[in-house]
DNA sequence: CCCGACTCCTGCTCATAGCCGGACTTTAGC
DNA sequence: GCTAAAGTCCGGCTATGAGCAGGAGTCGGG
């Protein structure tokens, strides 16, 4: 299809929700409307790829690696497809995040509390670990129920409606 | 010095504390305990690359990176060196990664609030954006001169006496 | 005017992100 | 069974950034 991709991405970033993470959870966004109609129904890879524009082969591989994480089940052949493993209310962004990507943060590759520091930086281990914490405050909290039905916890919407949250700094 | 470096490091990590800001912490805590002592002072590259075994090379980068953000000066020659272009009152983690990573956070290499979502993923924006939201709470809240006095801002503290904080997930 | 220390440029290696193509396997229906 | 549709798996491709290193330039002090 005739849509300009971007090459590469920006890795110098510090947070950087990946392609995976994004594909991954509007594809299975696409899966949790299928299965509030019926649950038991196969939604095919094509179908989502066309409605959420996601290189198909590239999606399948996302898929893939839900489907051995137990997020998503998948069924072949000519009446084949994809559908949710588990209940939507089960599966948090988090979730969905490890199965694609890993640990939810790190430093230089390595765990936060994994990292020694000496001298005049060792308070700096809590910075990273509180910065952990405050994701997992997030992406723990979401689940693809709550996407799905419009619902956003507490929590979550309070950080949206603070001053300047839309806003770019 | 015989330090075993990783090669590489983990960009599939979800949010990577690159190296560039955590030596860049480093160096910028060892510059502000200097700062403490005698505030117009020089530091050697070489001594802060010592103490905090950060490769000299590299550092330099950072280091100039961080003097074209303001947030550090140097100073060339023989009694030259470097140290804190502001009060460390006034400089946050937030900015520190900012002026060497870029934004603190995106999506596929674009903000959270470039993207567009059509159908049943309309909501998920609004994860991305409470994301950035959270890492904001932490990394402007804390100051360089709160990490050299051990005083960790309230909100910070909280996130990291909640259970599990500490624990790998 | 010389030496020590920062500055800037170039470039290297490696891993990963993002994306295809193609071969194989499963399932349904004739 | 045969065939077509659809998922699975294998390999590979290009681009980019992370994490360095070497070396020439340049500034300042004694």
């Amino acid at each position: 299809m005739g849509v300009t991709r971007r090459a590469g991405c920006r890795h110098n970033v510090e947070v950087n929700i990946s392609a995976k993470a994004d594909y991954g959870m509007r594809a299975l966004l696409e899966l949790t409307g299928s299965y509030a109609i019926n649950p038991a129904a196969w939604l095919k890879g094509d179908a989502i790829a066309t409605t959420q524009d996601i290189p198909m082969k590239f999606l399948e591989g996302i898929l893939r690696q839900l489907r051995m994480s137990g997020i998503v089940a998948s069924r072949r052949g000519a009446e084949g497809g994809y559908r949710l493993g588990r209940a939507p209310e089960s599966i948090t962004v988090a979730d969905v995040i490890r199965a694609l990507d890993g640990p939810l943060a790190a430093v230089r590759g390595q765990r936060p509390e994994d990292i020694e520091y000496h001298g005049t930086s060792e308070n700096l281990q809590q910075v990273w670990v509180a910065v952990r914490g405050a994701l997992r405050g997030v992406l723990e909290s979401v689940t693809l129920a709550d996407l799905a039905s419009d619902h956003i916890p507490e929590g979550v919407k309070s950080l949206l409606s603070q001053p300047g949250a839309w806003e770019r700094r």
